[in-house]
DNA sequence: TATGAATGAGTATTCATTCAT
DNA sequence: GATGAATGAATACTCATTCAT
């Protein structure tokens, strides 16, 4: 793994024009991203991704530059299944949700359940974000849209926000809530961090606690 | 680095009985610890610690079991140091704060800057945590520790607490003001994580909000 | 690149009968040269012969037994043009030398000035010569052949010969001069090898020697 | 092989300081060499230099950078041990010769049969050069020393040359000379180049033309 | 104790060649 | 015939660890 970057882009893989070709291409993304999700992070062999996926060294080389480039399709097509999900589930709470207190909440454990759902493979990929400045500024530019999302929508309330400048407090409570879910969640920590306390606790206290801050002059 | 642990504790590296080996001894920690913080993780080599502390190969080995355990003993220190700066931050947080609010606060500004500051190897050290169970352990006991520590001064005040249940909500408080801070320094994150927005915007907020959370019945 | 020959003949080409395929079969070949031209030397990959000369790798097989045999392919090219080239030069110089000492300033002119006009294709090729016996025994037929031309021209004027032995005299002056030609122009030598001195400088004392040589007796 | 050459030097290896290392260095040199001589070229495995020279890969790569920098190393010592002979082949052809036409006779015998006892490492090196600009860097250096060298003695018998210009006569006399040589040995060439007409017959014309050469007035 | 030379298993990557479509 | 996807052997290089001196 020698890292450097061209281009701070993702590149897309070179796409397979044959039936054969796409059945392979898909074995080896679908390899690729069980060993990422079994051990945690990318300490697997290139020929452990050939024998799982039944496709040879070669033609994994045939699609990518290289094994980074074929960890980065992975974590491309999770950032965009977390996207899907996350937008989903942010029209939901801002359907839903009567008033902004229904809606912190919604969205605290909307965002909550959604990465947790997907947490055995973004772990691996915030780990990696801390070498790889490719996969570093996906995650960021997901974030930050992610971030943009939730931001309109709490803004959509802002007269019910209370505190003197509620632009600032809607980031400052959607960089909070982020933390405590993904540090709950081991991103970029131990596999099992499972940090003490529940699941549920901390998404119902950390709702309340968005809430009250919002809803608090002070 | 191939991981494994007999146990999972930290042991204590051979201390040397002379005075030149002492010497020698704390060069090639110093070293490590140098390496650590500027790489932002253990991806360098023992040739390269050698060198820096000028020790032979033969000797760090005569001290430790193993580049691991080299590594282990940097964090063992820094965890130390920080534990010593919790405990000042929060000894004088809890003597200068005549309620639940200022205290919050200070605690909250307190536990932040003594993080920052040890910010550089405490990065390092999460990452390590990820593959290294001794770590992990090391760096969970630590953080307990402080949150226990944080949980009693909170509940001094626990009349001012109007939550239902108090033990519970300061337990919530410390995991999310935690995470919030642990995140913004980018531990177990990309090296320059730098996430967008203040320092001081971050802890101020952070500490509204908690002092909001606590001191709100809903 | 194997090398290993069953035979040590250059197999012709299986020629192709439809047009279409003659087109492609163009365009390999060139492809081929070009690369070959640029690179110096035959590091280039098939992949990249396929694409610059827009055909299929098969279509390079079901032409060739193998990526030697394809370079072998340009190279009986270009020595046949490098040979048709040099009897021109020859009879040329044949027919317009007065005398030996003309002559030879003609022929030396001549064959360098042919030789530096192939120079880029001929360099690649004197360096496989080095490890593919079919190459080398092709370049050794045709720098026979060209010997045998320039012998016979010589000895046309064998009365003015006062070297002992005439015959040897100028097999050895033509030994001389294709060699210190070839090693100016880099024949299996460093892409840029321009060694020190000029060409013109070269063609002429290279001349002067060879007829002093001859027209002497000593 | 990738080649790059930071600089164009020929960095000397890392020294051992051990006994034993002295010998396993020896023993590393020696297996190159000798790989080297066989191949005709460095088409040879750093396993094989490990096995043959009992050293492990590392112990290579403990004392040079790259499989590149120890063959560079092998060559340095060729060059070296070439540049002495000639030293020597020149210093004798000056005491010994009474006039121009016997140390030209002397020059091109010795240092022909010098190169000649050389070539099975000249001959790999040549090729070397091609790819490697370090190599021929070093290869162009003792060129250019050996050419002065032959350079003065000749010019010592200025008096005798009849050639307008001294200077360049003998420049492109060491030239012709040094190409018909080298190209017989088949320095650049193929292995077992051999090219046809016998040695000592080339030598002794070879000697001749120069002389012929630089005792003519045309 | 200290030294630093030696070890060698482990891995990403290349590319000529084959063969299913 | 033509295509280009698939194959997989081959190889330079790294680095924690050992051990002779």
């Amino acid at each position: 793994m020698t890292g450097s970057a061209p281009s701070l882009r993702l590149t897309p893989p070179r796409a397979p024009r044959q039936q054969r070709s796409q059945a392979s291409f898909e074995r080896m993304i679908a390899a690729a991203e069980e060993l990422l999700r079994e051990r945690g992070n990318d300490d697997f062999t290139l020929q452990e991704v050939g024998k799982r996926g039944k496709v040879s060294i070669g033609s994994i080389y045939c699609r990518f530059d290289s094994k980074d480039d074929l960890i980065r399709a992975v974590q491309a097509r999770v950032l965009e299944a977390v996207e899907v999900d996350q937008r989903a589930v942010i029209a939901r709470a801002e359907a839903e949700a009567k008033n902004l207190r229904q809606l912190v909440a919604l969205l605290v454990e909307g965002i909550a359940d959604t990465l947790r759902h997907h947490a055995e493979l973004m772990r691996p990929m915030m780990l990696r974000a801390t070498t790889d400045p490719i996969v570093s500024a996906a995650g960021k530019k997901s974030y930050g849209e992610l971030s943009d999302l939730v931001h309109n929508v709490m803004l959509a309330h802002r007269d019910e926000i209370l505190q003197p400048d509620p632009e600032r407090a809607v980031h400052s409570t959607f960089r909070i809530l982020y933390a405590a879910i993904a540090r709950y969640l081991g991103f970029g920590s131990a596999t099992g961090a499972a940090w003490e306390g529940g699941w549920d606790e901390l998404k119902q206290d950390l709702g309340k606690m968005c809430a009250a801050f919002l809803l608090s002059a002070e």
